[in-house]
DNA sequence: ATTGATGAAC
């Protein structure tokens, strides 16, 4: 009779605290329910112990340590808390935890359930590791689970982020019942394998479509450096698709970005401003960068000030760093850097990329050496594109010399960037003879590069050895080195022109010459417009510019 | 309780 009150009491406990945890938005609030949970005896209550599980694998607000931490002290947890754990850890920063639980379960004896795979799969594919993810499909086939539908559907979506395509497409060819998770996972394996002219067969062979079909396409084109065709797929959605939502924009705002298109931007925008859209970390990095990148420096510094500090990570800080350095405002860029530490966001590699660009265009080169010695000093191994940029930084300040000696005592082998630096950092600073020895390294190792063949040949015409420069045109010719025409973009009142080297088919092709010879005759000169062209014919020098440029 | 998407530097 005792007995049965007092579990009658502890019941109603049980009730009010799942309620509470119910409604349960931090940790801290979830840690002193759990203590209260303790104190009345409620640590093996199962549906307690279930809230607890989840709430810290599977929130926003959760951590996954925590939950694992509760999980460890079961004694036999059930096939649910496994679930959980697994779960929790395959959406983690490390996925691979998943597959150590996995291993675990296999040991207690706990089979696996049909729910248990998929987070096996995704961890697997978070990691992109087909091997674990091969162990994981071979367990799926013994027993029996290979017909589950969901299953299936991870699985796709597994090989296709591993890169097998193959596969991916082999176990979407024997699906029963393929819905449109299964459609859309193949159309993003191909558009992520930049496979495009595939993925737009699967996109115009699905019978129905939604928004994640169409950012997979988006996306991939944007992927695949094809930023009109990724615009214009962008429109054909909002005649006739669903309704975009922030992750579309993120693609779209990365193809304004790299055309360069700021009236196009200012328009998307607007478009996740009126449509009310999530205004996600990830957006608000995608909105820095492309007003960053389309020259409107001002407007990415006023989205980069709207966001609340408490919530920013390293991606939006080197964007606005980065930003800010290819600009030329260095002196900015290195006080943002300070401003990040204040903040407590730990940099990376990539800051640290970012404030050597800033040296390189401001030509500090102390500050580089200080900031590439502090990115060896917090334990980061700089990478190939690190020792490109120290490199950049002493070759535009003119210490070739410097830049040389670096790069034969770095740890690596030169890549072309690193050596592609001190070249030009040769030209601008004619050391021809150094040049020379580089262009034929650089030719060397990139023989399929047509610039470097170019390049040469520049600098053979520049000192006047036509008969070498004219021999590298012959051997790019003779190695069938395509000559890809240099572009760029220009976007005047939301129209986007585009510029081929030499090429005069544009309408305005006339007056474009003429403010280009003005512009590189103030550059030279600073004379005036109404004898530039007299000035630019009497100055050959103006020429090696033009060939060199 | 399950599957599918997005950002920074070259």
């Amino acid at each position: 009779m005792l007995g049965g009150s007092l579990s009658c009491k502890t019941a109603n406990i049980n009730g009010t605290l799942l309620s509470l945890l119910g409604k349960c938005k931090s940790m801290l609030e979830l840690k002193k329910l759990h203590a209260i949970g303790i104190a009345f005896g409620l640590s093996h209550e199962d549906s307690f112990i279930y809230k607890i599980l989840s709430f810290s694998a599977l929130s926003n607000s959760g951590d996954i340590d925590y939950s694992y931490r509760v999980f460890s002290q079961l004694s036999s947890p059930t096939i649910f808390s496994w679930n959980t754990i697994i779960r929790g850890y395959s959406n983690s920063k490390n996925p691979i935890h998943s597959l150590f639980i996995f291993l675990k379960m296999l040991r207690h004896g706990v089979a696996p359930d049909y729910l248990t795979y998929p987070f096996l799969v995704k961890a697997s594919a978070r990691l992109s590791k087909q091997e674990s993810g091969v162990s994981v499909h071979a367990h799926i086939v013994k027993t029996g689970h290979e017909s589950d539908r969901f299953i299936q559907n991870s699985l796709i979506h597994m090989y296709a982020s591993c890169g097998n395509i193959m596969w991916a497409h082999k176990v979407f060819d024997s699906m029963q019942g393929k819905n449109l998770v299964s459609w859309n996972s193949m159309l993003d394996g191909y558009a992520k394998c930049g496979e495009m002219a595939s993925a737009q067969k699967v996109f115009e062979s699905m019978q129905e479509r939604d928004v994640r079909s169409w950012s997979s396409l988006i996306d991939g084109y944007v992927k695949a450096g094809e930023y009109r065709e990724a615009m214009a797929i962008f429109e054909k959605m909002r005649a006739v698709g669903p309704k975009a939502n922030e992750v579309t924009m993120v693609s779209v705002l990365s193809a304004c970005a790299h055309l360069g298109a700021l009236e196009k931007g200012r328009m998307m925008h607007k478009y996740v401003v009126d449509n009310c859209l999530p205004m996600t970390m990830v957006l608000q990095t995608s909105l820095v960068d492309m007003y960053a990148k389309c020259g409107a420096i001002e407007e990415a510094l006023f989205v980069f000030r709207g966001v609340s500090k408490s919530q920013t990570d390293v991606f939006i800080w080197n964007a606005m760093i980065g930003g800010l350095a290819t600009h030329g405002l260095v002196e900015e860029s290195l006080k943002l850097f300070k401003e990040m530490q204040m903040f407590g966001i730990r940099s990376d590699e990539i800051t640290y990329l970012c404030l050597l660009a800033a040296c390189a265009h401001g030509g500090q080169v102390k500050e580089a050496w200080y900031f590439f010695e502090s990115l060896v000093k917090c334990g980061m191994t700089p990478t190939s594109e690190h020792y490109a940029c120290m490199v950049d930084v002493l070759a535009r300040a003119g210490q070739l010399t410097t830049a040389y000696q670096f790069i034969c005592q770095m740890p690596i082998e030169p890549t072309t960037s690193i050596l592609g630096a001190l070249f030009s950092g040769c030209i601008n600073h004619r050391n021809l003879d150094l040049a020379e020895t580089v262009g034929r390294k650089l030719i060397e190792l990139d023989p399929n590069n047509d610039g470097r063949y170019i390049g040469l040949s520049n600098v053979y015409a520049v000192v006047k050895r036509w008969d070498d420069a004219k021999s590298m045109r012959e051997a790019m010719e003779r190695r069938g080195v395509k000559k890809s025409p240099g572009f760029s973009f220009v976007e005047i009142s939301g129209i986007l022109h585009r510029f081929i080297a030499h090429d005069k088919t544009h309408p305005d092709s006339d007056e474009t010459y003429s403010m280009l010879y003005f512009v590189v005759c103030q550059m030279k000169h600073g004379c005036r417009q109404d004898n530039q062209e007299e000035n630019l014919l009497n100055d050959t020098s103006i020429e090696d510019d033009l060939i060199l440029f």
